[in-house]
DNA sequence: CCACCTTATGACACCGATGTCATGACATCG
DNA sequence: CGATGTCATGACATCGGTGTCATAAGGTGG
């Protein structure tokens, strides 16, 4: 690989000159600039981004890790939406900016993100960013003064920038749009015990509360039995007690939408018709499965995409100390994405 | 951030010593290496990449390249299983070697390409990945003399080492699979007119003809509609023409796992049980779909992750120069994996 | 006509590591 | 006891760029 000591020399000039075309920062004669630049072309010059960055202290380079902060050593499978949206997200928002992203993925082991980080390090990354698998509290390790740092789909206790989702809002604005369609016994399946299922059955709450609607706690149950053998028919016992009410719900919000997906599969056995016999919502807007199923499932939007721009717009307004008013957790949004899955009620 | 020039003055010594600590590539005595650990820990010493690998000429990352190449300006939404498997596997790969992965992503526009490859170039990547969304043929711009490059998912006409899913033998293997258990009349509906359609076809005839089985014309039909409105009835037609037959076919083989899943609700709202009335497959394995269907989903794998590990292995002998006997088109296979959307036919 | 400025270019040091060679202190051996 | 070898360390050049300063040519103004 040609370095601008080669390209001085086809071009009969002083390394600097070669310097001076390349970035331009200098008044370079005409005729010299397009010897210079033939002779680039010619011998397929391509700069040193190590040199360049030694000298400038500016490497370019954003680190990303990925992965679960599991502290133990199994492999956990991913539930629900891929974080690879998030990363897409943030991969769009860099390139504009010329930043590039090196990606490094724990494989579930909390144990090797140090390492990871270090390895960053090494590299001076202008800035990292932690993407986690699930919306979580999280511990990292300190970081050398100055290098900064952004979190998302979780937050630590040190006042570290986190991009979350807006779950609470999310499932209130899900509920509150079945309710503006007429629907007022509103039952919630939902996930197991974790931040996001607390924030949601708060958002579920808010929403029966804004519209005056009475919250039945009996309508909110787990329907999470981690795919054991007998999910079905536990997911059915509820769901016949539910429709066993003097006054049952008219549609069931699920945890997410595999889980609504199971729930399909669960009503169709007992030969009931979506969204005939019962309407059903999901969460995540999981496209691969929420535009797929028959009838296609109206679903919240877990805003991953949008979570990652906005979190590698505020990480370039850190590395370049730009003046900014966003609070430390910043919580995204979602759109309610209404398809057939459920009918307005009258 | 200190440098060893730091480390030196606070051990004491000179750079050179604490190169050598570092390095360990030169007898040093105990009690200077203490002085020399003791001051890298209290200063927080990080080795500087962009610095050693200009002196190495090794930077220690390779470069991958996910996304599109369409020629067109529109972002094609990904269909089928998220190529995020292939990196992953790609990645542990790499991590093992102590590789770091720098990744840039189209976004779905080709001429971004030569851009991104650029970028990579000037980190003095010592490989290129280049993935694909879906099996393709497809054509790069010409690289530096001596870059290591491998194609995954795509293949080219000018012999750069290419890692594909091996279609032909999956279909033929589902195939294979449903005789074995009995059935003598299999449906295929198909993907598409591409690449992978053109080899499972084949791979589906192969396994017909391996049994002694007649290939019906009529079994193979294509059942992609491009989610259009009228998608659902146009798929039942074809299968409502299929069970008029004189001998109708007793499993359908989808094209993938989200038509198999569509077909699910066709058949749901016709009535038809899966498996009583007919048994499914599909094809990918994906497994948010084909673990969640209720019955599971019957599937042969899209070796993604294998693939990906494949791809890293091969580049890493390409960059050792390690010998090798690997043709230049890898072909992965995948496992079927048999749950209940099919049963065994008497 | 000389002081002064602008334009175009080059010489040289430096960023942070490592390879090469030199050097001084001991130990070993004939 | 001097020659030789090993151990431990340092001085210096080098990788590929860029910042600083110097310098020569040509233009302008008093």
């Amino acid at each position: 690989m040609p370095t601008i000591y080669d390209i001085a020399k086809a071009a009969q000039v002083s390394p600097k000159t070669v310097s001076r075309v390349i970035n331009s920062d200098a008044p370079v004669r005409l005729e010299t600039r397009q010897q210079v630049e033939q002779a680039m072309n010619d011998l397929g010059y391509v700069p040193s981004k190590a040199a360049r960055s030694m000298r400038s202290n500016r490497s370019g380079i954003v680190g990303l890790i990925t992965g679960a902060v599991s502290q133990s050593s199994e492999i956990s499978e991913p539930h629900g939406l891929p974080d690879l949206f998030i990363v897409q997200g943030i991969q769009r928002v860099l390139a504009d900016e010329e930043i590039t992203l090196m990606i490094a993925d724990t494989g579930g082991l909390a144990k090797r993100i140090p390492t990871l980080i270090n390895t960053f390090l090494q590299y001076r990354v202008e800035g990292l960013i932690y993407v986690a698998d699930r919306h979580q509290r999280i511990s990292l390790p300190p970081l050398p003064q100055g290098q900064q740092m952004i979190l998302v789909n979780c937050f630590d206790d040190q006042g570290t920038p986190a991009i979350v989702p807006d779950d609470q809002k999310g499932q209130r604005d899900l509920v509150m749009t079945l309710i503006k369609e007429g629907h007022r016994r509103i039952a919630y399946l939902c996930l197991h015990e974790c931040i996001a299922t607390e924030l949601r059955i708060a958002g579920y709450q808010k929403a029966l509360e804004a519209a005056g609607l009475p919250f039945d706690l009996g309508l909110v149950q787990c329907g999470d039995f981690e795919r054991c053998e007998e999910e079905p028919q536990l997911q059915w016992q509820i769901i016949q007690s539910w429709l066993a009410l003097p006054d049952p719900p008219t549609v069931i919000c699920c945890g997410n939408d595999e889980m609504a997906m199971r729930i399909y599969g669960v009503l169709r056995t007992q030969g009931m018709a979506v969204p005939e016999a019962i309407s059903i919502a999901g969460y995540d807007n999981h496209r691969s499965i929420a535009e797929t199923l028959y009838p296609a499932l109206t679903t919240m939007e877990l805003p991953y995409e949008s979570m990652g721009i906005a979190a590698a717009q505020r990480l370039i307004q850190l590395i370049r100390n730009e003046p900014h008013e966003t609070p430390t957790l910043q919580r995204i949004r979602g759109d309610v994405f209404w398809r057939s899955s459920v009918i307005a009620w009258p």
